[in-house]
RNA sequence: GGAGAGGUGCCAGAGCGGCCGAAUGGGAUGCCCUGCUAAGGCAUUGACCCUCCGGGGUCCGUGGGUUCAAAUCCCACCCUCUCCGCCA
């Protein structure tokens, strides 16, 4: 199958007969830089339209002319062809100017558009910064005073164990890598096949690609405006996926889905890969910022109607992986201003993690409207009630989250479940997966 | 990586530079006929954009070119299949 372009991005038709609800929307994510690219946007697409008004105009004329010139020629009517001919040619030079004209707009208008971030929802909280998000759930497990045993980083335990194997991974791959090791790396295996048994009662695992294509991220919105933060692989044109969100929600990417199917939830286990430009420096000890690590990642296509619900439900879903691991979670609300460039609404959950004495975001859970689905052009087939196709289609929604981000996890079971002898207690729920390993202690 | 074949509508599959948005068959849907599930007849059956709602434009893998006119000719790329090579 071929790739698909992306075309579409927010609704193209609301910059013409809604710009101020737009804008009214969009002036809640609070940067107003925001404002001046939609009208910049709007500007664009109503010359665009004209353009494209005028060089219609003179297709139909090319055509109809072409069609007549056929005729003639088959009539042997051969003077009065030619002459047909070089009227069309005039109008076909004016059109080659118009249409180089209209593919010169609509690419700078598809250049702003792929930008403009998409509208939140009428439901999520106004704020400027991730200090305005909200609380929802929680938190949960939490003490009111941590033992000292629990006070010590996750790092210094995992050392201690021999677990971890940061230093080994640096000289592999370079800083910003890691490596469990012995039960460490049990431990994180563990983490996802636990996090896929939990929600394959609804969600069908897939093992998807690592390495995609740059429409394949363009569609789910980290490019353009992201590139920094993949890895690229420039001879094959190929990027590291940062997240199974992306071939996830290009599975479908170009394909009209009926309503009759949906939704369609997945899930998979995938390693991902993160540049973390900018971050440098930042959080470089221990597991809580690396380059490449596991997680299971929820996703789900569904008809507008249904988004809701399964939004709530994947949220529950990611809140029972923590809370089964009995650790500290709470589930906050991420507000306009501090909200990704694709989503429409999101919640986090958050682990606490008394070593750091930090809340750890371990899952992400986000609603994305139509906005991936336009431009991955993931379309929507509606049914009546008798079963019958509704003429036309529309735009299909995505929803995605993370079912278990191993590595903040992995340093809170560490930080949390350590004992006053240094041993760490592995939660029972992972027992299944831990060969018979019920408590980490040093091998020594 | 090398050689060959091919990419057309829901599927299969035809297609001469103009009368091709596209034959034909299948499927699906509707109606008719037939006293039962058989057979038959007729009709309908893609999407996108613009619209002064009359209509106009675009799409035959993708992008470019030639032409008054391109599914049809030329170039590049992508993908699929078969064989060989290489492997996990």
């Amino acid at each position: 199958m071929a790739p698909v372009a992306s075309r579409f991005v927010i609704d193209q038709r609301l910059l013409r007969t809604d710009l101020d609800a737009v804008k009214a929307s969009l002036s809640r994510r609070q940067r107003p830089a925001i404002l001046d690219e939609v009208d910049h946007a709007a500007r664009l697409d109503a010359r665009l339209l004209d353009i494209a008004r005028e060089r219609d105009e003179i297709r139909a004329k090319v055509n109809t002319i072409s069609k007549e010139v056929g005729g003639l020629r088959r009539d042997g009517k051969v003077d009065e062809a030619e002459a047909l001919q070089a009227q069309s040619k005039e109008h076909g030079g004016r059109e080659k100017v118009l249409a180089a004209e209209h593919d010169e707009v609509s690419q700078a208008l598809r250049d702003i558009l792929l930008g403009i971030p998409n509208l939140p929802s009428d439901a999520t909280p106004d704020g400027a910064s991730d200090d305005d998000n909200p609380v929802v759930i929680g938190p949960i497990n939490l003490l009111d005073d941590y033992p000292e045993h629990q006070r010590v980083p996750h790092w210094e335990t995992a050392d201690a164990l021999g677990i971890l194997d940061n230093e080994r991974a640096t000289k592999i791959s370079g800083a910003m890598f890691t490596m469990q090791r012995g039960a460490g790396a049990t431990l994180a295996r563990a983490l996802c096949q636990y996090g896929l048994d939990l929600n394959a009662d609804a969600h069908e695992e897939m093992r998807v690609p690592s390495l995609v294509s740059t429409a394949t991220l363009t569609a789910t919105g980290q490019l353009p405006k992201f590139a920094d933060d993949a890895y690229a692989i420039e001879r094959d044109d190929l990027w590291a996926s940062p997240t199974a969100e992306a071939p996830l929600t290009s599975i479908y990417a170009g394909e009209t889905l009926d309503d009759t199917a949906l939704p369609i939830r997945l899930m998979a286990h995938s390693s991902s890969y993160r540049r973390e430009a900018g971050s440098a420096g930042r959080d470089t000890r221990g597991m809580l910022r690396a380059h490449e690590f596991d997680k299971v990642e929820l996703m789900a296509y569904s008809t507008p109607e249904q988004a809701p619900d399964l939004l709530d439900d994947m949220v529950a879903r990611s809140e029972r992986a923590i809370a089964e691991l009995e650790l500290p979670y709470r589930v906050i609300e991420i507000c306009t201003g501090d909200m990704g460039q694709s989503h429409h609404r999101t919640f986090d959950v958050e682990v606490y993690a008394p070593g750091a004495d930090a809340w750890l975001e371990v899952s992400s859970v986000s609603w994305l409207g139509d906005y991936q689905a336009r431009r991955a052009a993931i379309r929507l087939k509606r049914h009546d009630a008798d079963g019958k196709p509704i003429k036309g289609t529309e735009f299909a929604h995505t929803l995605n989250g993370s079912a278990l981000a191993v590595p903040r996890v992995w340093a809170a079971i560490i930080e949390n479940c350590r004992n006053e002898d240094g041993s760490v207690t592995v939660p029972e729920v992972l027992d299944p997966y831990m060969r018979g390993i019920t408590t980490i202690a040093p091998t020594a």
